[in-house]
DNA sequence: CGCGTTTGACCAGCGC
DNA sequence: GCGCTGGTCAAACGCG
């Protein structure tokens, strides 16, 4: 604007305006900035307004003064402009706080209602269940309903078709937040890109959990079993408290049961022995490791035979290694802290859902992986370590001894109902299974990465439409979602039920949603592309480009370059507790290998074969 | 001599 | 408060 111009005198009302505004100006020119600030919107758009309107024809005494008056007009405008702005935001900032706060409240109120909605329900079914079930059956289902169960393997189940139709209940019942929450116990395992790049390190700092400490057999039978119904209520009471102060959850343990010649289970890492124990209950001792391949590792293991089967070693591992790990160790590391990981953040996102006494409530943390048969394979059985008392952990159980019956009664967990019912010795009331044996290969060979899945070969059937049918029994398994994926993507509009339409979808969005999650499937996964790697290992880069390509496009999730570093390991170390046959090894990695659009004739597990005792 | 194991002592938590 | 149990410490011992 050209002041000069605009004044033109026509008016004394423009005159006395203006010296008005210059009086003001000139009375007070270090005070003049403060005073235009507080002066209000009106008067300078009066002064404004008689500058322009005085036009040209104002004296050019007054005029010389005019532009360092705009500028101050323009300044007291844009400060105010600021201030407004200032207002505006403060405003907005509450506003969000009280959005924060209503939304902590409403999950409060959420986690709450699921509480209740979950004892209630367990409660039901369990009058329901009274009647119709007989005793032994009775514990059983106590037991399980204690457990979450989570299946990785393939483990042959009493009742799977009870299992189906809990899965497809839930995701029947359920809209997708839902089930995104429920599959929000963390599998979290933690794999960062080793600095150093080294394949051997490729899955090093994993700051997920787990060292293995060995739980004596009566604490697996007694302990490890849900506390007595006398401290039940104690822990209802802990576990309401911990829903108001969040209190730093028990270190979480991982037991690994595995059938074991050696004194110790070869799982990578370098322990040292610091104490030896007879545990009550079980004549056989209880050997003490710490892991010394850092100095300042906390991670503590404890080794002990089964007191039922000497053949099985009960290794638990307790802590968060805070080193890198050997590669021969990652494997081992990466499933334990994934499993731990899972049991603490499914204490910390679900604090109802142990306390489920009916099936239903598995669903609360329901991953249940299913085998192409149908029937439910391994299980993870997570209880909520909020629930656990003072002295116990959370305990995670991963069964890798063979499962030579097809009752579920002589799977492990159900001896710990039995024990748990015969005595009251509770030592650990929190306790999870995860089952990754299979009939055919019973054991886990950790040093070589293999983590031994169902080996069935049957044909991928319509439970993989279940939203919650995630089955990582078999690779070919895997082929399947993957080309249920592909059929979903090629024909979007064929849907049998509206779940059914949406399940692939839903179990990406699902897997996507949860970071935890994709950690534990990139676990697992890692474990068996690691396998397929080192028995490939004239594989070329391309052939394993394209298969990664293919499992990165069945499950959209990041897998950590440390995972792949980890799964093109070469040879590693022979491990005691594997008894895998070459037949074994092979029928595995050919079902695996099918998973491979560009298969390499040549691959050949010899490296795992020669690993094996 | 250094490192790892053995083993008795000690401490803490829990139940009675 | 006492006893039991799990877990850890540290001196003694053995091995390479």
């Amino acid at each position: 604007m050209d002041c000069n111009s605009g004044r033109s005198g026509d008016g004394d009302s423009g005159l006395k305006e203006e010296k008005r505004s210059e009086h003001s100006n000139i009375g007070d020119d270090k005070s003049h900035h403060h005073k235009e600030i507080i002066v209000e919107e009106p008067p300078v758009v009066n002064t404004q307004r008689s500058m322009v309107e005085a036009g040209p024809s104002a004296s050019s005494a007054k005029n010389d003064k005019e532009p360092r008056h705009m500028h101050q007009l323009l300044v007291c405008n844009c400060i105010q402009a600021d201030d407004e702005l200032k207002t505006t935001k403060a405003q907005m900032s509450e506003v969000r706080e009280e959005n924060e706060r209503l939304k902590m409240c409403l999950n409060k109120i959420m986690n709450e209602y699921r509480t209740l909605e979950m004892q209630f329900h367990n409660m039901v079914k369990q009058e329901t269940k009274k009647n119709s079930v007989d005793d032994n059956h009775n514990k059983e289902i106590i037991v399980e309903s204690d457990l979450v169960s989570l299946s990785l393997g393939r483990v042959p189940s009493s009742n799977p078709r009870n299992e189906v139709n809990k899965v497809s209940k839930l995701a029947l019942n359920n809209n997708d937040e839902e089930f995104k929450e429920e599959l929000s116990l963390g599998l979290d395992c933690k794999f960062e890109t080793s600095k150093s790049g080294s394949t051997n390190e490729g899955l090093p700092n994993i700051s997920s959990p787990i060292n293995s400490s060995e739980v004596p057999t009566k604490e697996e039978e007694g302990g490890e079993t849900w506390p007595p119904s006398k401290t039940l209520n104690k822990m209802v009471r802990d576990t309401e408290d911990e829903v108001v102060q969040q209190a730093p959850p028990k270190k979480a343990r991982v037991c690994v049961r595995a059938r074991c010649d050696t004194p110790t289970m070869n799982d990578g890492c370098q322990w040292r022995k610091y104490g030896q124990k007879i545990a009550k209950g079980n004549p056989c001792p209880r050997a003490y490791y710490r892991c010394t391949v850092a100095p300042s590792c906390p991670v503590r293991k404890q080794v002990q035979r089964c007191v039922d089967d000497i053949s099985i070693l009960i290794t638990t591992y307790e802590g968060t290694h805070n080193h890198n790990l050997p590669l021969s160790a990652t494997a081992m590391a990466s499933t334990t802290s994934a499993a731990a990981s899972m049991l603490l953040s499914g204490s910390s996102t679900s604090n109802s859902a142990s306390y489920s006494s009916t099936p239903s409530n598995n669903n609360l943390h329901g991953l249940n992986f299913y085998l192409p048969d149908g029937s439910k394979s391994n299980q993870l059985y997570i209880s909520n370590p909020a629930l656990s008392s003072q002295h116990s952990h959370p305990t995670i159980t991963l069964d890798l001894t063979s499962n030579p019956s097809n009752s579920s009664i002589s799977s492990p967990f159900v001896r710990f109902n039995s024990n748990y019912n015969n005595n009251n010795q509770a030592r650990y009331p929190s306790s999870t299974s995860l089952n990754f044996s299979s009939p055919e290969t019973n054991t886990m060979h950790w040093n070589n990465s293999f983590l031994n899945y169902a080996t069935q070969n049957q044909s991928y059937n319509n439970r993989n439409n279940n939203l919650s049918t995630l089955n990582f029994g078999r690779p070919n398994t895997m082929e399947s979602i993957y080309q249920s994926y592909m059929q979903k993507n090629n024909n979007s509009n064929i849907s049998q039920h509206g779940l059914q339409d949406s399940t692939i979808s839903a179990a990406t969005k699902a897997i996507t949603a949860d970071p935890n999650f994709q950690s534990a499937l990139a676990a697992a996964l890692s474990s068996l592309i690691g396998n397929t790697h080192q028995g490939n290992q004239n594989q070329s880069v391309g052939e394993n480009l394209s298969q990664k390509m293919k499992w990165a496009e069945m499950f959209p999730f990041p897998m950590s370059s440390s995972t792949s570093l980890a799964s093109s390991s070469s040879k590693v170390n022979g491990c005691g507790s594997s008894l895998l046959n070459k037949t074994q090894v092979d029928a595995q990695m050919g079902s695996f290998m099918s998973l491979s659009t560009t298969k390499s004739a040549s691959a050949s597990p010899a490296d795992n074969s020669d690993n094996t005792d």
